[in-house]
DNA sequence: TCTGTATTTCTAGACTAATCGAAATTACCG
DNA sequence: CGGTAATTTCGATTAGTCTAGAAATACAGA
């Protein structure tokens, strides 16, 4: 992943109001869920929503389907672990960082 | 971690500029990096640099200790495993993803 | 105390993002 | 073909970020 992608995708998550959107994703699982219901459960104005939507498309953090008259929104759970993978990627390239087995109790 | 907090730090991150410095940071491991090889080795002048790693300072990300006239700065592992924590916690909350085992070669 | 180096603060301009109401569009169903 | 519901686009406002040059500050050594 180049860094100019993981970067647009951590800004797409860094805005609350679309980490609260991604969240729901993640929560709703391989079901997903219509954008008429992160509307109702998230309490967002739908251009507003649909803004945000867009910027998570954008980046390929959400996946979008279409169910007769809904849009079905989905995380996208593969784009995200390669984003963490890249964020992860040179930890301990140098030495320490005792986490990478697990154990980061050292803090 | 607290939803707010985390669109913070993803937002921090989510700036290529910063995320490059982080990476630097990343990479640097335990010994870190003071600020003025940062500013030889990305190229960034001095004031943006500073300006982002007050950022990155804010947010916890990263950490900075005096070592005479240098300030050193280190990537807070910590906070960043925190992080992708919360990025994976409800991950399959519902059931597929199949990959949190450790599986997503996938990719 | 004076000097030089390292780093931060000040300042300012250009640009980009966040928000939401209203209108438009799209897709489905009868 | 018309109706209905879901979603997006438009348009405008507001606020905040990114950038960096110049000046200020902090620190160590002589």
């Amino acid at each position: 992943m180049i860094l100019d992608q993981a970067a647009s995708r951590l800004e797409a998550l860094g805005n609350p109001t679309r980490l609260r959107i991604y969240r729901s994703l993640v929560r709703a699982g391989s079901q997903g869920s219509p954008v008429g219901r992160l509307k109702a459960s998230l309490g967002i104005p739908s251009s507003t929503l649909s803004h945000h939507l867009k910027t998570l498309l954008a980046v390929e953090l959400v996946t979008q389907e279409r169910q007769a008259t809904t849009l079905v929104c989905r995380a996208n759970y593969e784009v995200m672990h390669e984003l963490v993978g890249f964020l992860v990627e040179e930890c301990c390239a140098d030495a320490s960082c005792g986490s990478a087995a697990g154990n980061d109790a050292a803090a």
